[in-house]
RNA sequence: GUGGUUGUAGUUCAAUCGGUAGAGCACUGGAUUGUGGUUCCAGGCGUUGGGGGUUCAAGUCCCCUCAUCCACCCCA
């Protein structure tokens, strides 16, 4: 129990009994970017800490409060990355991904870290998975985005969670909306949370997203983001909805989503499953026309999403849904005496090289001990040998399942593969 | 960063007013010595998360600290 070194706070081990569960996840957001195309990129764990110091905005909480920074020993300030998008990006202008001229679709997933206090469906180091597509302001595109995000959650069988979108606009109508709120909300300043006043100066979008209640009922009627959208900005939204509606994609508009990272322009969306406690966003993302601008690429459109994979356990056991199976071994080893277990460790290599999965513990002595561990071990068949087995060059297969066994020449093994395939 | 909650065996949990730390499950071995899952029997000296204090005596009371969980906040 006592344990010199421990966990760092906010962290967990997956364990072996979960580790399938993981692997469910991520073999099924690589086939769904198989179906929409989308290509794998792997960028390090850290980067530079202005590239999210500028990208995701030196405001936001994520960047003010929340990185793990550190220098190197020339004194170069680094930080765990926060996040998946600004990396990519950074990736896309630094090898400039950009040159085919075709959309680049990309998807990543991997460790993220932010200094938070843990909670249910919140760590230190999480993991995300998400995808970009760079490279088109077409809004069939961020309906595409979406579509990949919902066909996901479908393929792993989810269904308790809905989508909500928003258009923050760009940063001309950004400016019109910032100023109507600050209109709006300053008769009641007194009013506000603490919080709430810091916003005001510098993002007072987000006091539409506050959760304290006095500070809910003054929102309730701030003017709505959709209403200061520009021209281009509004048919872009239209068309957002119109392509979702074409898909066959259920959404709701909701004009309170603020995106938390300050690159986000137009579309913005959340999926939610409310059954998972105050962390209830499952997914979520948005364009970001200017970001590429920003990292010192060309001036590139994108859009993109990214989630947390904690949060799809979680919803997954809430939906009881089978997430894969732990591998189990075919065959169980079982020697008795000297003589076989020496002539066991032959044949088990022989069997390997078959392409059969195998397995022995060759601490048990005891029939009963071995047959006790195989049973364990879920394998489908045990092997036994012994001195009787030996001198007939033989050994018996046994049917974990059935309970039947029969006997098989040594220089028969072949057959073994065949049997096992069989009783799958 | 702020509240609250909990911390005892591998695990889930007991332990009355402060008075010898205990059970289920799991684990290991055994039940005429070469056949599992059921049953029966046997096997527990654990820094009671850590440190300090009060007391004749602390798992229990007090202080500090670490961690958990939940919420605020933030977001995925």
């Amino acid at each position: 129990m006592s344990v010199n070194y421990s966990i760092p706070r906010g962290t967990y081990d997956i364990l072996p009994e979960t580790s399938y569960k993981w692997q469910y996840v991520l073999k099924t957001f690589q086939e769904t970017a198989k179906l929409f195309n989308f290509k794998e990129i792997v960028t390090p764990i850290f980067e530079k800490a202005d590239l999210f110091e500028r990208s995701v905005g030196d405001t936001s909480d994520i960047v003010e409060k929340e990185m793990y920074k550190f220098n190197d020993k020339k004194g170069r300030k680094f930080a765990l990355r926060p996040e998946g998008t600004a990396p990519v990006i950074r990736s896309f202008v630094e090898n400039n991904l950009g040159f085919s001229g075709n959309l680049c679709r990309l998807f990543y997933s991997g460790p993220m870290f932010r200094y938070d206090r843990p909670q249910k469906g919140r760590y230190r180091q999480f993991y995300q998975y998400g995808i970009e597509a760079i490279g088109s302001n077409h809004p069939y595109i961020d309906a595409e985005v979406i579509a990949f995000a919902d066909t996901f959650l479908r393929n792993l069988g989810l269904k308790n969670y809905n989508l909500e979108i928003n258009s923050v606009g760009c940063s001309i109508c950004t400016q019109d909306y910032d100023l109507a709120l600050k209109e709006y909300f300053s008769p009641h300043f007194d009013e506000l949370c603490p919080d709430c006043k810091k916003r005001m100066g510098k993002n007072p979008k987000r006091l539409l997203d506050c959760k304290v209640k006095s500070c809910q009922s003054i929102a309730k009627n701030a003017p709505s983001m959709i209403a200061y959208l520009d021209e281009d900005c509004r048919t872009h939204f239209e068309q957002v909805k119109f392509y979702l509606d074409k898909m066959g994609i259920v959404y709701k508009v909701n004009d309170r989503i603020v995106r938390g990272l300050d690159y986000y322009t137009n579309t913005a969306f959340e999926f939610l499953n409310n059954n998972l406690g105050a962390q209830n966003a499952l997914l979520g993302g948005g364009r970001y026309n200017g970001l590429v601008k920003q990292i010192g690429g060309k001036e590139t459109p994108g859009v993109g999403f990214a989630g947390g994979i904690e949060r799809l356990l979680l919803s997954l056991e809430q939906e009881e849904l089978f997430c894969g199976k732990n591998s189990i071994p075919e065959i169980f080893f079982i020697t008795l005496g000297k003589n076989a277990q020496i002539k066991g460790v032959e044949l088990i290599a022989k069997l390997r090289n078959m392409g059969i999965s195998i397995v022995t513990e060759i601490e048990k002595e005891s029939m009963k001990s071995q047959m006790k561990a195989a049973n364990k071990s879920n394998a489908l068949f045990a092997i036994i040998i012994g001195e009787e087995e030996l001198s007939n060059n033989e050994l018996v297969l046994k049917d974990l399942q059935v309970g039947n066994q029969k006997m098989i020449a040594f220089k028969d093994i072949g057959e073994i593969k065949e049997i096992i395939d069989k009783a799958k």
